[in-house]
DNA sequence: CGCTTTCTTGAGTAGATTCAAGTAAAGTGG
DNA sequence: CCACTTTACTTGAATCTACTCAAGAAAGCG
């Protein structure tokens, strides 16, 4: 519960009305899903939002000959699944990276809220699309920059939004991601990751160790990445 | 102001007092803009939305050495620029790709909006949310396919999206694109793709003559895109 | 018509993949 | 707690895809 209503008190100062609104929405109790489940499937029918009061998801789509890519990352803190608002079939799935507590949503109490409490409506689209500039920067990364930037890039970024949520402090981040997922972040081969990451390791730039991304030289990272951090913060990160 | 309200109308059955709002929200008159002009640049502040009457838009961003990454196309019909209402400076730049009628919604008037019609509001949003699910496609399609699977998914979901909307019919669409946008929404160079396009036309595939793209074999192309079309319609499109 | 932009084509190169083999680490069940 | 199994990671060699550079042809534009 805190998660959200803070979030949504920071932007909107809420009344009484409101924040009741708010507490129905969440009447379900936090559920616990462990490391690597799927939450919702392509193409299924999703029932829930959920607000994650702990751990990481990822949102990914497989073809059908197996190649994947992951779309984005949620933190804690973020509201998932929102676009079962708008899709009837999701278009793509939702897996948990670590152990998660995880609020549901009911999509189905959206509608109502949306007429009784518009504000508190609005201001979830509104947050959620506001997280929908990191696909932009996604797609850019993809696109126009190679591995190795890629690679920095990504490390950046979580880095970035793991300070903003105060879920880390330099040079230390938590970073559950193995080696295969971050390739599917970055649509490479693991393979390919793995010798990036010996390359930042051995220039002292950067390392990952245990479930830990420790950031040597986050100067000459930056660097590597190309990385303009104006979309995270505020403004950026949902 | 008809695209706007017929596409919500499709929707929402607005009330008198709802049109009325919806048409105050374009009070000012359509703006007529040439081709290759950027109506928002990259950091601006913008002021207002858009409703595209006609013409295409490119929103896109570029890297400090001029790499360029077209992260969507958008089409007659679409709202362009509803991200200005949640980043106070805009994180990529919206270009014309054709001559474009424009209908500006000032930004401004939305938050009103929100509070005096919020079913209008709501549905614009909502409206915006669905499209994301385009840069979630292109995403997979930067990270996970290959060049000339990406090319044939490009001309696929621009062939359907222009018979969505009614733009064009098999075999014949528009095809406002040089090869060189072409490349940056592909992530590959131009050369790339005139020699991609040439394989394309050489196997009697799809070829692009004057400002149209032909389909001359759509399983051909739906099989050499991995096409998936799902993510078009009233589903997915917007 | 001349100028610019867009497109075409080729040759050589670089970056990332594939395939293969082996090492380290993390779970699992006794 | 250990042996066993599985998953994750590492490294190398050969291959392939897409890039760079270069130069010329075609197409638009004033």
């Amino acid at each position: 519960m805190s998660a959200l209503r803070a979030t949504l008190e920071a932007a909107l100062d809420l009344s009484d009305g409101e924040t009741d609104h708010l507490d129905r929405l969440h009447a379900h109790a936090a559920r616990t899903v462990s490391a690597r489940r799927t939450i919702v499937s392509q193409n299924a029918r999703a029932n829930d939002a959920f607000v994650i009061a702990s751990g990481w998801l990822a949102e990914h789509r497989t073809l059908k000959d197996g190649r994947r890519q992951i779309l984005n990352i949620r933190l804690p803190g973020d509201v998932a699944g929102v676009d079962g608002l708008t899709h009837c079939k999701a278009l793509f799935a939702t897996s948990t990276l670590t152990e998660c507590e995880l609020i549901p949503l009911p999509l189905d109490a959206f509608h109502g809220l949306m007429r009784d409490a518009p504000r508190i409506g609005t201001a979830i689209l509104m947050r959620t699309l506001r997280t929908e500039a990191l696909l932009r920067e996604w797609e850019v990364n993809l696109g126009r920059r190679g591995a190795p930037e890629r690679l920095a890039h990504l490390l950046m970024e979580l880095a970035r939004r793991i300070e903003f949520r105060g879920l880390g402090e330099a040079p230390r981040y938590p970073m559950p991601l193995t080696q295969g997922e971050i390739a599917d972040c970055l649509g490479v081969t693991p393979e390919h990751v793995s010798r990036m990451l010996r390359s930042l390791r051995e220039d002292g730039v950067a390392r990952i160790e245990g479930k830990a991304l420790i950031v040597q030289d986050e100067d000459a990272l930056t660097r590597a990445a190309g990385f303009e951090p104006r979309y995270i913060g505020q403004d950026g990160d949902g």
